[in-house]
DNA sequence: GCCAGGATCGTCT
DNA sequence: GACGATCCTGGCG
């Protein structure tokens, strides 16, 4: 059974690390969520600080919905919306460790490695073919899935640090990763205790 | 291995 | 008209 809506009914800052551990999947393809970033209304950074657009629509939605857009004209990048509609909150999920459909993800993504199929946002979405159509898809429905934290994933060590690829609030640590997970984006984490 | 720079286009000013 | 919640390549050591 995967994760219910109601998971994401809550803070982000709650929602975020929670989220790293569970199993993604879409379609014929799977990873564990080993990284994610957490995006608030009252942040700087976050597309909804300057308000409600068309753009952005999703991000005040209903929890457990996904909102995708485009990164630079180029890559899609995959969120998924938490707490109460009209809340603009979302996590976004920035890596995954792949663990089903290998061979269709190195397929889509053109290369080899595993570590590079999906250790940043814009590279898990093209290795799980996730596009700007299916932005305000359920998370609880297929194609998608999320199921909770399984076997040695059961408990994770997390770090916390400084988000990237931004230029505002970049000093908030809201940025959670599995701790000495090679599957983790790069630039790596500063290695900070999170409690 | 590390760093600098280009690609590319929707969205907002 | 400028700028990104990014990725990839090429140059250099």
């Amino acid at each position: 059974m995967g994760l219910p809506a109601s998971f994401y009914d809550r803070s982000v800052h709650e929602v975020a690390p929670d989220l790293v551990g569970c199993t993604l999947r879409v379609g014929p393809t799977a990873g564990v969520i080993v990284e994610t970033e957490a995006y608030d209304v009252n942040d700087p950074a976050c597309h909804a600080y300057v308000g409600r657009t068309p753009r952005n629509e999703g991000l005040f939605g209903a929890p457990g919905r996904a909102y995708v857009y485009l990164s630079y004209g180029i890559h899609s990048l995959l969120n998924a919306v938490a707490e109460p509609e009209g809340d603009a909150a979302a996590v976004l999920i920035r890596a995954l460790e792949p663990i089903e459909g290998v061979e269709v993800m190195r397929e889509r993504r053109g290369i080899e490695k595993v570590e590079d199929l999906c250790s940043g946002p814009g590279k898990l979405t093209q290795a799980l073919d996730v596009g700007l159509d299916l932005n305000g898809a359920d998370l609880t429905h297929p194609p998608f899935e999320i199921e909770p934290r399984a076997g040695d994933w059961r408990s994770v060590d997390l770090v916390a640090g400084p988000r990237i690829g931004i230029t505002k609030a970049v000093d908030l640590p809201w940025r959670h990763s599995a701790a000495g997970n090679r599957f983790v984006s790069r630039p790596r984490p500063e290695v900070q205790p999170w409690s």
